[in-house]
RNA sequence: GCCCUCUUAGCUCAGCGGAUAGAGCAUCGGCCUCCGGAGCCGUGUGCGCAGGUUCGAGUCCUGCAGAGGGCGCCA
């Protein structure tokens, strides 16, 4: 029908154009034109069959590198020195580490790029603060993950006493002037900061490294560059005292050109001349093809003016791309930002805790015989993996309401649901004592209407993964596997497995039953969440 | 005031300009001595409102309403 408007044809007639011009013999058992120019093809089952074979003897599941390696850098999860990880974190660290996994599936080359918030004015009261209480203590505090506390009682501080207030003031143009003694207790802030980050990450099965973290201070030599350069370029108004850049197209209040400020009345610089260091460090230095933000929605706006104003300043090239990842926010059951009934925001180890006690509960009640170690590591994968699909299951354009029991659920589209699915399918090889890697390429054999959607759906795995990668979507990919997962269980009903009817039928479905295990179990992982054998 | 995002079934959500808009949960009704019932099959209800573009609009455009967010020296 798209063919039929380029070449201004009736669709219809197109289309019986088509049906006369190929030959189908051997892929297709029936091909007729229907609606408004649809063609539909009913493929021949031992098509069909041969390609379930050669999916199931590939390693990658039919899943084909992209042609032209790209080089992405993907900017995600960004949490604050010497402040405690919390919801607002979740979604960034989740969503960008499954953007990761699915590139590198694809071929490129991934550079994660966690951009801490490592700098600014609040550290010169949380190194006052440090001082007070002592290095140890602090240290101690920090490591243990007490980031809250540390910096609730600076602000404290900070806010009763004139006195350490002037001391902060101080200790920040120490810290900015490079104050030797000032700037390694900036450092013991940050390591620490790190250290506990990636305790998180461990915990949160994301791929971060230590390695990954090239925070806001990394690029605090390049900013004087970024406003000289700008100037050079003509790009730079002195307005109000502030080095700003007005990109043509946007406006704020009154409908008054809009602001970007670089440098503000003081010399100091925003993080919008960070942003632009940034992008040219990725650019020149990093050398990516394309840039990924994984931010929060609310930072559209300022994004747009930075990828502008790099591209107006050159900085950005045609070849290269810079794309905000945005999302919503992560909403309580009142339907308002997620937050403790104190009004506080909520630690992500807190989460994470209560997610796999809650697994651990469920797993306890519905089968007794997992214990011990096996029983503590499914409950991690199953309450982590709740978690991380609630998570990318929805647009992640929109809000999305936590709900434990919801996301826990065996039922529905979740992260337990596609476990257990995948779980199951191993329970058939462990009782029928059959070692899939043993199984015959040639075996399959579409018969029954519900092997030959199974086989549809496998099939439909390379397309399901790209499709997630070209709009940075993962949730297209959950909605593969849970669709996944159910045409499975329908097969399952239908279509005895162990005790089919004869030899042939038995081995062929098996084949199908390990397809559909490995291929629930790699798109699991392109999500972060793990496939345990049993549960 | 200007700008952005969102609004689909009772609830939580899919829906990529194409056919009769789909899932899950909840409801109701069936099935199966079932290879893990955490199942299968069926059942009813819906695109916020009004225009426009198109052979065709939940999808694109405009306006309106509601919700959330952003808009000069924090990041």
């Amino acid at each position: 029908m798209a063919l039929g408007k380029r070449l201004g044809r009736n669709p219809r007639d197109v289309a019986a154009e088509i049906l006369e011009a190929v030959d189908l013999t051997g892929v297709a058992r029936d091909v007729e034109v229907a609606g408004p120019g649809f063609l539909n093809v009913t493929l021949e089952a031992t098509f069909l069959a041969d390609l379930a074979g050669e999916t199931w003897a590939d390693e990658r599941l039919g899943l084909e590198p992209d042609a032209a390696s790209q080089r992405l850098v993907i900017d995600y999860s960004a949490p604050n020195v010497a402040k405690e990880m919390h919801v607002g974190h979740l979604r960034s660290t989740v969503i960008g580490d499954a953007l990761a996994r699915i590139h590198r599936r694809l071929g490129h080359e991934v550079v994660p790029e966690n951009h801490v918030g490592d700098w600014g004015t609040p550290f010169g009261m949380l190194i006052e603060h440090l001082v007070d209480v002592g290095e140890d203590a602090a240290v101690a505090e920090l490591s243990v993950g007490d980031l809250n506390r540390f910096y609730q009682d600076a602000r404290a501080s900070f806010d009763a006493s004139d006195g350490f207030k002037e001391r902060a003031r101080e200790r920040v143009v120490r810290l900015q002037a490079g104050d030797a003694e000032t700037v390694r207790l900036w450092r013991v802030l940050v390591d620490q900061s790190a250290a506990y980050f990636q305790v998180v990450y461990d915990r949160l099965g994301v791929l971060l490294t230590p390695d990954d973290i090239v925070g806001e201070s990394f690029y605090n030599d390049a900013l004087p560059g970024v406003v000289d350069d700008l100037r050079a370029l003509g790009l730079l108004t002195l307005d109000d005292g502030a080095e700003c850049v007005f990109p043509p197209g946007f406006t704020g209040r009154d409908g008054s050109p809009q602001p970007m400020i670089v440098r503000n009345r003081n010399g100091g610089y925003g993080y919008a001349a960070t942003d632009l260091a940034t992008i040219r460090h990725r650019v020149d230095d990093t050398h990516a093809d394309r840039i990924l933000y994984v931010v929060g929605a609310p930072q559209r706006d300022h994004l747009a003016m930075v990828f502008a104003v790099a591209r107006l300043a050159g900085w950005l090239p045609d070849g290269v791309t810079a794309e905000h990842v945005q999302f919503g926010n992560v909403l309580g059951a009142d339907g308002k930002m997620f937050k403790t009934r104190s009004g506080a925001s909520v630690r992500l180890v807190d989460l994470l805790d209560e997610a796999v006690a809650r697994a651990e509960a469920a797993i306890s009640e519905r089968n007794p015989d997992l214990v011990g170690d096996e029983r503590a590591a499914v409950a991690r994968a199953v309450g982590i993996g709740a978690v991380k699909y609630a998570d990318l299951a929805s647009d992640r354009v929109k809000d999305y309401v936590f709900d434990f029991d919801r996301m826990l659920a065996f039922e529905g589209s979740t992260g337990p649901y596609l476990q257990y699915a995948h779980a199951r399918i191993r329970s058939i090889f462990r009782r029928g004592e059959v070692d899939p890697a043993a199984l015959d390429v040639g075996a399959v054999v579409v018969g029954e209407p519900q092997e030959r959607a199974l086989v549809l759906a496998l099939l439909g795995f390379p397309a399901a993964v790209r499709h997630a990668a070209e709009t940075s979507h993962p949730h297209r990919l959950c909605g593969y596997l849970f669709d996944l997962a159910q045409t499975f269980t329908s097969f399952y009903e239908a279509c005895p497995v162990l005790r089919a009817d004869d030899e042939a039928t038995r081995a062929g479905r098996l084949v199908l039953c390990d397809l559909t295990a490995r291929t629930l179990s790699a798109g699991l992982d392109l999500l972060g969440i793990e496939a345990p054998e049993r549960m």
